[in-house]
RNA sequence: GGGCGGUUAGCUCAGUUGGAAGAGCUCCUGGUUUACACCCAGGUGGCCGGCGGUUCGAACCCGUCACCGCCCA
């Protein structure tokens, strides 16, 4: 063994090589894009993580995926950037830090509003961000001195001055409507932050005293407590049950108060009693109809979900408590009908989960049907692309039925509304700073600002912008924008991909990326959505640092195939481990026996080449064109790809191609030996430079090992297609070489030869046998330890047999044979042949099939069964040979 | 209620335009082979969810049902 062999530890570590490597990269301005450049752009904006957020599973299939894209982008040679940056996540940045806060006893208001947003920059500055140095410990490629964060100067202004244009060109609103309320969070929500969930219920049947004295109407709820707030009672005008109370006026329980009895074509006669109670402050449907009948608004609950004084007896009871306690009140009263079980679909705050109030607020909206219809042509037209392409349904459908955008929330973390009011005119004034004096009435005094912040997505939907700069014009928009990809969760399609589609063309008229591709999701092996709260979320980190960033890469790329969720377990991982281990070996191989050679990445093959040097070359070239065809703009085949790599170096090339050099490079052959090194190096070049994208910290450390290396690999290019060394043929010859290898070993196996044992083969010629005994003999020699090698023309006695097509290869056993276990490897053997040529004879049997089926499928079932017969008919002589002894 | 996705080896999943069912893991049998036991060589294992239909021919196309998972109302 040469001196090299220490060069390369025996097994890989990676916590230690990638730790540096990255470092390395980064020291070196490795990952930075350059506005300046002449070369093709292409860019990718990192959906940004909250800034309170934590690595998970999702993150790190996410953030490889875009790795994967730029990493292979900037190998092609394109000016390549990836911009990195976080989210303020309005609610859940403000909910740890009132959290940390509740620890001290203190709430945001003991501090106020400005002591408040103080400490939440405290915390950001200390905490934020963690997510970010993760990111890099996985290896992700990001432009770091371009990091963005939402709430920073400029995005700030971006989104200020979005607010304004939307404002002036009258897409935006203020008004009282109906409104998401999470009671918790004390803030309004957008459609999207409410999560329906299907809920165990009851359907109350209350009676409603006649004003009249005639009795009782019933109407069936799923929320009696809202019934302070009940301003009418409507029936389907169809419905003859109730004819006669059409405008007749009812007594409402507990308060007394008088309400009429309404006919509108919502009604479905079908529920309930088909008299249903109207509560416009309380219900969507109700706020509707109330609309039409213009009847009035009474809220009785608090912005906690409590109780209001309009509730009676029941003010200052929580919501549920209310529920509970009015049904009961009811009973007492004789007033319930009756109690079904129901099952209905409740809305939950998306942060925390708490049942959400539909609720009547004052509220700014964003007007989105304008904004829809060149998102909508964008995906008709087919300049906005979806992978997998059945998301485009989804995204049609939801923007064909968008409804208006809910953007102000009740917190004090996020961008402060840039409106202000005159109190004493009550003009409504939008603008980036504080107005000296109102333009309506001239008070210069009581202009005070809007207290509410913007929905965090209110930020976001300006991300592949206004991290560029936007709203000036500048050099990185110019070069990166519109950017190429957008890689992303469908999750977030509505509350981001659509919304950001919208923003691009309303602000800058294009459309800020051409592909979208949506990852899967991560799943525990129970198939269920890893979560904090179920506990069967692993830390990536601590997988990291057990198997290291590029298992856990390999293993997640290799279990995501396109639009599939996957299933992750950690010691999936160990596929991705082994991998590293073996191309780490593969690769030690290499250097150990580099000694002395003066092979180099950059010197071109030598002329004369064997048949091993030209297969592996061959499927070199195979792989690398794969590779490329599955990473192609638009295809995001990355699990293919990554398959198609780790065939070539596993398979192809420590399998066959090592094991086929050794005799040479430990032979005497200075010539043979020089060039068998200078493939190896070669291919292991490039096998390196395909998988990069991939596993680019084990790549890039064994790559700065290879000879005649310069800089990294990351910049190094991405291999060619060498189409003239593709050889097809020669690929098949291979195949069959391989084959007979396999059937030796096989006899060996079965007969339990040693490996090291040396055997005599026999073959037996014939008219049909393949040239590779010829043209390959010494290789099929070396691979399967046959030290004697013989074409004979009858076949020996005392031979194990196994056949290459019809071929009989004969192991000599110098006569020592187990009769009674070949007897039974060859009847097991004859089964499968006769059970496979079963199979295909039926087809010939069908007389249709021979008359309309193609030719060459005939012809191919007629080859093989012929090939079947022969093999059988000699199995059957070897049997009855058998049975003689 | 409407829509989408899934159902292939014990497990996780591939399967291009319909033409002789694949991989990895597991399991079993060998192995101290001058890179690697995180390995090497070999092997076992499938009515391709059920039922119909189209076709000479279906894992693949059509219909339908079942179960699982999402999304929308």
């Amino acid at each position: 063994m040469s001196q090299n062999a220490d060069i390369l530890p025996k097994a890989y570590d990676p916590a230690q090589v990638e730790t540096s490597v990255y470092h390395k990269w980064e020291e070196n301005r490795c990952f930075h894009a350059d506005e300046k450049s002449y070369k093709k752009p292409y860019c990718i904006v990192i959906p940004p993580p909250n800034v309170t957020g934590m690595l998970t599973m999702g993150h790190v299939l996410n953030n490889t995926l875009q790795d994967i894209l730029i990493r292979h982008q900037r190998m092609l040679g394109h000016e390549t950037l990836w911009l990195p940056g976080t989210d303020h996540a309005g609610i859940a940045t403000q909910n740890v830090v009132e959290k940390a806060l509740a620890k001290e006893k203190i709430t945001r208001h003991d501090l106020g509003r400005k002591k408040f947003l103080d400490k939440v920059w405290a915390w950001k500055e200390k905490y934020g961000g963690i997510i970010l140095s993760q990111l890099k410990r996985l290896g992700c490629s990001c432009d770091w001195q371009r990091e963005r964060f939402t709430m920073d100067e400029g995005l700030s202004a971006a989104v200020q001055k979005s607010f304004i244009k939307l404002y002036r060109d009258g897409l935006i609103y203020k008004g009282k409507y109906i409104i998401n309320w999470c009671p918790r969070c004390r803030t309004a929500l957008s459609d999207e932050e409410k999560i329906p969930e299907d809920t165990r219920g009851n359907l109350w049947h209350i009676r409603y005293p006649r004003k009249d004295g005639k009795g009782f109407v019933v109407v069936a709820t799923t929320r009696p407590e809202t019934m302070f707030g009940d301003t009418a009672v409507a029936v389907n005008p169809a419905d003859e049950r109730y004819a006669d109370l059409i405008g007749k006026t009812l007594i409402l329980p507990f308060v007394n108060r008088e309400i009429p009895v309404i006919v509108d074509d919502y009604v479905d006669r079908a529920f309930g009693s088909g008299a249903v109670k109207i509560t416009p402050a309380h219900d969507p449907n109700d706020f509707e109809m109330g609309r039409r009948h213009n009847l009035e608004q009474v809220i009785v609950m608090d912005e906690g979900g409590v109780m209001n004084e309009l509730a009676g007896e029941f003010a200052g009871m929580d919501r549920f408590v209310a529920r509970k306690a009015v049904v009961e009140a009811l009973e007492a009263k004789g007033l319930l009908e009756k109690i079904e079980d129901h099952e209905l679909a409740v809305g939950h705050c998306e942060r925390c989960k708490t049942v959400i109030e539909p609720y009547l607020s004052d509220q700014w909206f964003v007007k989105m049907k304008p904004l829809a219809v060149k998102a909508i042509e964008a995906v008709n037209r087919g300049k906005l692309r979806f992978t997998p392409n059945r998301w485009v349904g989804v995204y049609l459908h939801w923007m064909e039925n968008i409804r208006d955008w809910c953007i102000s929330r009740q917190l004090w973390w996020g961008h402060r509304i840039p409106a202000y009011s005159c109190q004493s005119c009550k003009e409504v004034i939008v603008s980036e700073s504080q107005p000296e004096k109102c333009p309506k009435c001239g008070a210069i005094t009581g202009i005070s600002q809007d207290e509410d912040v913007l929905d965090t997505w209110f930020s976001s939907w300006l991300w592949p912008f206004s991290t560029m700069g936007w709203p000036d014009d500048t050099e990185t928009l110019r070069k990166f924008y519109p950017t190429d990809t957008l890689v992303t969760g469908p999750d977030i399609i509505f509350f981001w991909v659509a919304r950001m589609v919208m923003a691009g063309y309303y602000f800058l008229d294009e459309c800020p990326f051409h592909d979208v591709y949506f990852t899967s999701i991560v799943r525990d092996m129970k198939g269920r959505k890893m979560s904090k709260s179920l506990g069967n979320s692993p830390d990536p980190l601590d997988i990291i640092a057990t198997y290291g960033a590029d298992a856990l890469r390999y293993t997640v790329i290799s279990l995501a195939p396109v639009g599939q969720d996957i299933k992750f377990a950690e010691n999936k991982v160990e596929i991705g481990r082994n991998f590293a281990n073996k191309l780490w070996n593969a690769s030690r191989f290499v250097m150990m026996n580099l000694e002395g050679s003066d092979c180099s990445i950059r010197a071109a093959l030598p002329s004369e080449l064997s048949a091993a040097d030209h297969w592996i070359l061959s499927r070199l070239n195979y792989a690398i064109d794969q590779v490329g065809a599955n990473l192609a703009e638009g295809s995001f085949k990355f699990n293919d790809a990554l398959k198609v790599v780790y065939e070539f170096i596993w398979n192809d090339f420590c399998d066959w191609y090592i094991e086929m050099s050794k005799p040479v490079l430990f032979g005497k052959n200075p010539n043979t030996k020089a060039t068998v090194m200078q493939v190896l190096v070669t291919c292991l070049d490039k096998a390196l430079r395909i998988l990069h994208p991939f596993m680019p910290f084990i790549t890039e450390e064994i790559w700065q090992k290879l000879p005649g290396s310069e800089g990294y690999l990351m910049q190094a290019s991405f291999p060619q297609v060498e189409s003239k060394l593709v050889n097809i043929p020669l690929e098949q010859e291979m195949g069959e070489m391989m084959e007979s290898v396999r059937i030796i070993r096989n006899l060996r196996a079965s007969a339990n030869v040693l490996p090291a044992k040396k055997v005599c083969v026999r073959v037996v010629q014939s008219a049909g046998m393949s040239q590779v005994f010829i043209n390959h003999r010494e290789m099929i020699c070396n691979l399967s330890g046959v030290e004697k090698f013989e074409l004979v023309s009858a076949k020996p006695a005392g031979h194990l047999v196994g056949l290459l097509g019809a071929t009989e290869i004969c192991l000599d056993l110098a006569g020592v044979i187990d009769v009674a276990a070949e007897l039974s490897r060859i009847e097991n053997e004859l089964g499968k042949i006769e059970k496979e040529m079963a199979k295909i004879s039926v087809k010939l049997e069908n007389e249709s099939f021979v008359q309309k089926a193609p030719a060459e499928v005939v012809e191919k079932i007629r080859d093989g069964i012929a090939e079947y017969q022969q093999q059988i008919a000699k199995l059957k002589d070897y049997q009855t040979e058998l049975r003689k002894i």
